[in-house]
DNA sequence: ATATACTCTATATGATTGATAGACTAAAGG
DNA sequence: CCTTTAGTCTATCAATCATATAGAGTATAT
């Protein structure tokens, strides 16, 4: 299951994006706009900042914007950031590995093997996916369902 | 996350499936040779019982076998059981879809599209994945690992 | 200075996870 | 039958995690 975190940081971003890297969005326009709860989503936001992802700005006139094109933003960095490794198992994840304690003989594990092909196809996904890639989709799908 | 309960089914399943479908596979020996805690194991074999995906035998020379050939026993039937839906969110579940209740249009959500690829692509593996096919990677990964 | 708006730490709490205990029931076999 | 064997079912529990909320603190613009 994605985590609500995840979920809001997703949104959030691509209010960020929608908004433009012309000027900085206010927590509270952010959070009303995607229909977050403020406060939460402030802890959201910070842990974006220390990322890199986002940049902040204080006092009148801040609030945050993307810290780079929402083409180079991956849901993977994201979904990483909040929920963990994408692996379902820890000795299926590239880049967060950890061995099975009990397990005996890792390289026939039947569970890895069947998980590591999961984790291989959710990170094809996530991490070729940008939020420009998903506002496009977006965008697609509006098309598509407004013809009635 | 793959809960313990569901690596615990597929180890026990795979265990199942190694002994044979002549007689029943007792839940004390299944438990030590999968090296899983007994007692918790006795609640998923309940579970994957009233599932029907496994039988019981109650009484001397009792236990449990698969309930069909592991060819036909699919781990995203194992997963689903354990774990709920296989879709990181409810909105974009198949075989369990459930609406957000914030959602103000689902049609062009951004996380609900970027998601359902998600979905779409584990649901591939998993339901795809049989028992048997998860015995013949384990059997093809142990003679790769074992030419040295 | 002062209002604005982000920053940080603490806390609550309810659900879920992983696991254990023990009483109960059905079947086999003498 | 009656005893042994082995699965069945319910209750409980500790620990962890997820989802927030509160409030004091800090930097910035004007």
């Amino acid at each position: 299951m994605l985590s609500k975190k995840s979920k809001y940081a997703i949104k959030a971003l691509l209010g960020l994006a929608e908004h433009g890297s012309d000027e900085p969005m206010r927590i509270a326009d952010l959070a009303r706009q995607e229909s977050l709860p403020q406060k939460f989503l402030e802890l959201i936001l910070l842990d974006l900042r220390n990322a890199g992802v986002v940049q902040s700005r204080k006092g009148k006139g801040g609030g945050y914007l993307l810290a780079r094109p929402a083409e180079r933003i991956m849901l993977g960095q994201v979904v990483r950031l909040f929920d963990g490794p994408l692996a379902p198992v820890p000795c299926a994840s590239q880049t967060a590995y950890v061995p099975c304690a009990d397990c005996a003989d890792e390289a026939t594990c039947g569970v890895r093997l069947a998980m590591k092909e999961v984790r291989d196809a959710t990170a094809r996904i996530l991490d070729q996916t940008s939020l420009a890639a998903v506002r496009r989709k977006q965008a697609a799908a509006a098309r598509k369902g407004g013809r009635s």
